[in-house]
RNA sequence: GGGGCGGUAGCUCAAUUGGUUAGAGUACCGGCCUGUCGAGCCGGUUGUUGCGGGUUCGAGUCCCGUCCGCCUCGCCA
């Protein structure tokens, strides 16, 4: 085997003479007849240029060379000289090659599926692509993303192991618990008839490291929800996930502060700049999120008082069932948004549970279109409530508190995209704090978590967590970037007394309790210090880095909309002697169709 | 579970109101070409139109079912 003595990305004029040896793809190749044969030879740090010369090199050399075809394996013995033609701007190798004198073909490839090139792999379908995934890894892009991902963990590790933090594994096997996502569900073979989960998060784990003293923990690693994905979600993700004991929201923020502008600079060469601070009921009652993209400066208003002084029946409705009426207005709207643009933002409206968009442009001191006659009585207040100038477009968000706002707040998102709001280039994040303990979750009669179980609620809010657990705020917060949530955490309940209280609000019996979270619950008891901690998502971060919106394109193997690997064709049928040794009896097809 | 879009050559796409032999670029194969670099020129091979039914003289096209992929609502503590 001819071994290689450089890579394809390093050689340069200096280098003319010297006897090198290169390994591997073929990118390229120039056929330009009888005894002239270009090659660019591509590995993963770039791309050579190869030459056959019939003046150069020995006849069975160059009737190789004239045969080598796309993604052949090579290595390539020959000496470095300033090319003879131009040179290569493009290339950083480009104003040399090598001249073959001795060539060794390591593998042809078989017909290819699709070809791992830049320039049109937007146009291979995502399909073909995740199938013959090491295909188009090959591809310079792709291999950006993996090594940026890669600068990315080695800056965490090294940022947290510089502050002292340990970098300890948690098991992937654990027991199921209630609350929170889908649990992944392994079945054991030791006991049959029960059941390992995959952890959605290593929450509980950390947390028992605190109370076993390890004081910082970090961990990269992989977390589990069998929930339906999205561009921007899978079910088997990556977390930097971490926690601290003896700290405060404000130590929790400050480092985590440090380490996002850092990393985004460092590895980025983004400049976050200040990352303030921002009350939920801040985002949501302004930007109509709890991850408002502040980009861009279009806000909502409450105007409920004013709404409820018309005769407008979907205003009434809505104030009389206890709901909220927001207001945004858009800047020079009634030019900018034909009738076509705001139906289709109505859609957009609908699709977040209203019951619709009414909009009103503000032109010559009246207001038009359908709904006008009915907020015309509360013009003057409404254009002084609302700033309104001529030629503005108002849009009313109606319904439940939270209806109304996300489902302007989606508009106003749409509508920046639509009008090109957002500059392009622009990082803007904050943190988001103050979060809500609880959400009345109507279908399940109950309170949910807002963020998790074991989040605390602020000192300042204990007294009310049960007399009043709809307006406790919790020690939650999150990291948001450019409308993104990368991160998120909390201070954590370490009183097993607070824990059960909570346990106890979001339904779940003394004995359930007991039973799920009974370990969490006694390492309470014996000595837990103060602790909290953060997640951030690591494709998230990734994601935003490189500029795309598709989390497959930041994961070297990722799954399909249907949890499928495409590569490797899981999921995959068990052999039935594996169910066996497990005690798992497959039901019929049919009999699960009538089960339901 | 709901809504939307898509599936035609290895790949990316085209194919009039249903119309007879399903085309183009690219890859691949062959030929030409000594300075190319997304090489060029000439020629050629490549099809279960996702799958299964149906309507029709005739289906890539229309209908029903189904599978797969993407986007999305719900869901994602």
């Amino acid at each position: 085997m001819l071994k290689r003595t450089c890579t394809c990305g390093e050689t340069r004029k200096e280098n003319a003479g010297e006897e090198i040896v290169l390994s591997g793809w073929i990118n390229t190749y120039r056929d330009q007849g009888k005894g002239l044969v270009f090659i660019d030879l591509r590995d993963r740090y770039g791309l050579t240029q190869v030459v056959f010369d019939a003046e150069d090199t020995t006849p069975e050399v160059m009737e190789i060379g004239a045969s080598l075809r796309r993604e052949d394996v090579i290595s390539v013995k020959g000496i470095v000289r300033i090319r003879e033609g131009k040179p290569n701007a493009k290339l950083t190798t480009g104003d040399i090659e090598l001249v073959a004198k001795e060539i060794e073909v390591v593998n042809r490839t078989a017909k290819l599926p699709i070809l791992p090139d830049d320039h049109d792999a937007d146009k291979i379908g995502e399909e073909h692509r995740l199938k013959y995934r090491y295909i188009d890894l090959r591809r310079p892009k792709m291999q950006e993303i993996l090594k940026l991902r890669h600068k990315i963990t080695q800056f965490t590790r090294n940022f947290f192991a510089d502050n002292d933090f340990l970098e300890i594994e948690t098991p992937l096997l654990i027991t199921p618990t209630p609350e929170g996502a889908r649990d992944f569900i392994v079945p054991s073979r030791h006991q049959s008839g029960q059941w390992y989960a995959l952890p959605q998060s290593p929450q509980i784990f950390k947390q028992i490291l605190m109370v076993a003293g390890c004081d910082k923990y970090l961990q990269i690693c992989k977390c589990l929800r069998d929930e339906d994905p999205r561009a921007d979600r899978q079910a088997e993700f990556t977390q930097i996930d971490l926690e601290m004991s003896f700290v405060d929201q404000d130590d929790i923020l400050e480092i985590m502060s440090e380490f996002a502008s850092r990393l985004y600079k460092e590895v980025g060469g983004i400049d976050l700049g200040e990352l303030p601070q921002m009350s939920w009921k801040d985002a949501m009652d302004n930007y109509g999120s709890d991850r408002p993209d502040i980009r861009f400066d279009l806000q909502l208003r409450d105007v409920t008082e004013l709404a409820s002084k018309t005769e407008f029946k979907v205003f009434k409705d809505a104030i009389d069932s206890g709901g909220t009426v927001k207001a945004m207005r858009v800047p020079g709207g009634a030019d900018k948004l034909s009738r076509k643009k705001t139906d289709a933002l109505a859609e957009v409206a609908k699709t977040y549970g209203a019951g619709g968009l009414p909009t009103v442009k503000y032109q010559g001191g009246e207001f038009l279109t359908g709904v006008a006659k009915f907020v015309t009585p509360i013009k003057d207040e409404l254009v002084e409530a609302l700033g309104l100038e001529d030629g503005d477009i108002v849009m009313f968000g109606i319904g439940s508190y939270r209806v109304a706002c996300t489902a302007l707040g989606e508009v106003r998102l749409a509508l920046a995209k639509d009008l090109e709001l957002i500059p392009t280039g622009a990082f803007r994040g904050l943190w988001i704090v103050d979060f809500p303990m609880f959400d009345w979750n109507e279908d399940a009669g109950r309170w949910v978590s807002e963020h998790h179980p074991f989040t605390a609620p602020l000192e300042s809010q204990i007294d009310i967590l049960e007399s009043d657990p709809g307006n406790c705020v919790s020690s939650g917060y999150d990291l948001v970037i450019n409308g993104a949530e990368v991160g998120g955490g909390s201070i954590r309940i370490h009183n097993p007394e607070i824990q059960a209280k909570v346990f106890g609000l979001l339904g779940l019996s003394s004995e359930e309790t007991e039973e799920k979270f009974g370990f969490l619950l006694n390492a309470l008891r014996f000595g837990a210090p103060p602790h909290g901690g953060v997640a951030f998502g690591l494709d998230r971060l990734v994601m935003m880095m490189i500029g795309t919106d598709n989390i497959r394109d930041v994961i070297a193997f990722p799954k399909t909309q249907t949890g499928a690997d495409l590569m490797c064709e899981a999921p995959g049928e068990a052999d039935p002697k594996q169910l066996d040794e497990l005690g798992i009896i497959m039901r019929e097809p049919e009999a699960a169709t009538e089960a339901k």
